[in-house]
DNA sequence: GAGTGGTCTAGACCACTTA
DNA sequence: AAGTGGTCTAGACCACTCA
């Protein structure tokens, strides 16, 4: 009966926008988000029920179910009928579906094993600071990895992180296959998001000796850029992959 | 009130699902997607009023609406508020951002001229018998052509049709650059959606000599199969791509 | 059987577009 | 002012899971 909570509450953070009209689902999912992002809720905890929610947001259930949809829809929440709603856990399952794009030309899609070649931090390149969005007295880690398909290497990847997002980074005493997992129970980033770019290109003579192929042998280079769920650039990765057996897919919708 | 729909019109098609349940907003969105390919709906059309069509489908027009957002999510159409809905057009903007994923590295998207280099008729490889589900009798279109970006050949692409499905094929003077928009018009095809894999290869002599590049220099192979509205493989597509200073791009979400 | 998400309905009001 | 899609609510029932 009552329904003129869009434009009240709509003031509640003093941003920039145009003009104000944001929906009550809008805003019930960026106080949801908040707590993600918080880490009140943490991967794999169960949510509250939707009729609960809606007693605490004091919003009816269909507009709590209306912004859950929403954050399901960007894999941030996993729903199950009759279990409840759950915080998406990064687990390979999810993140080859989600963040890894290359299959073998026969057979079904598999998750590669990786070597770790080196870690170090070091100055960011021009490159690197334009993407992550750092300053002048911002150091990087880097990490360079070689990954393998049922023995086969297929890829050499670089990895950028900004050193403050990931302090005691060199620390650690192994670095794990799954990083976006590492990167959320250790230092409570969860990946939300990431933008690919593909080209191809030719291997350099360093590349080709860590892969063993021939030097000067196409490759497909994937530069991607993840996200964490704020938005905000975390980690920079510059892929060179093998594609004789093997191919980057993509669905258009 | 009444509620008991969902069950009772489940079988209106006799395919063989493992346990019947469909929502009615699954069966009401079956219901339109008809309409869209039988052509009673064409491109650009002004669709009913939710509350008119509820009322012919004698449901809700809540349930119209879910349908209707399923099918806007799917691009096929395209609702504006305070105007209506439309069956969507495969117009250079809308094409541009779902089918063509290559941008300059520097700069905004823009999309490519094209120049036809042949056209013409021919038995179908193996691969393209498989791609296309073809028999052994069937003939397929040809069509190869160079596109470029700002005078500069970016990308030599061989497009396979099957004769079948494109009659009088041969009787058009001229192929335009949008073809998907000529499929859409000539032929009542709409293509619904592509599936693409990448590799990275390189340059053929032949490519080469087309595209004015180093023979055996690195492009990129795109192998496209585009479907019309019932998910039927509709075209096969091979774009071989220089990627000096143009990149594929992905989003992951 | 109790609890959860999923579907469906009915009705109200809001924001946007066009006449 | 009238018509459209967009939001919000309230309440009913269905399908699924688990103790």
């Amino acid at each position: 009966m009552e329904n003129k909570k869009q434009v009240p509450e709509a003031a509640e953070s003093g941003s920039g926008e145009p003009i104000g009209f944001k929906p009550l689902y809008a805003q019930v999912r960026e106080r949801l988000m908040r707590r993600l992002v918080d880490g009140a809720w943490l991967p794999g905890m169960l949510l509250p029920s939707e009729m609960e929610l809606a007693r605490q947001l004091n919003v009816s259930q269909g507009t709590v179910r209306k912004a859950l949809d929403s954050m399901t829809a960007d894999n941030l929440l996993l729903r199950r009928q009759g279990r409840g709603t759950y915080v998406a856990e990064p687990e390979e399952s999810r993140i080859m579906f989600q963040f890894f794009r290359l299959s073998p030309d026969e057979g079904s899609p598999n998750f590669p094993d990786s070597k770790v070649l080196s870690t170090g931090s070091a100055s960011p390149t021009k490159t690197e600071k334009e993407a992550l969005g750092l300053g002048d007295a911002d150091e990087v880690i880097r990490i360079e990895r070689i990954r393998s398909l049922s023995g086969q290497p297929i890829l050499i990847e670089t990895i950028t992180l900004p050193s403050n997002r990931f302090p005691d980074f060199d620390h650690l005493t192994i670095i794990p296959n799954n990083v976006y997992r590492l990167y959320s129970e250790r230092w409570g980033i969860t990946i939300g998001s990431a933008e690919e770019r593909l080209k191809a290109i030719a291997a350099s003579a360093r590349d080709a000796a860590k892969l063993g192929c021939e030097n000067g042998e196409p490759l497909l280079l994937i530069s991607r850029l993840a996200r964490d769920l704020e938005n905000r650039p975390v980690e920079l990765r510059w892929s060179r992959c093998i594609t004789r057996e093997i191919h980057y897919a993509v669905n258009l919708r």
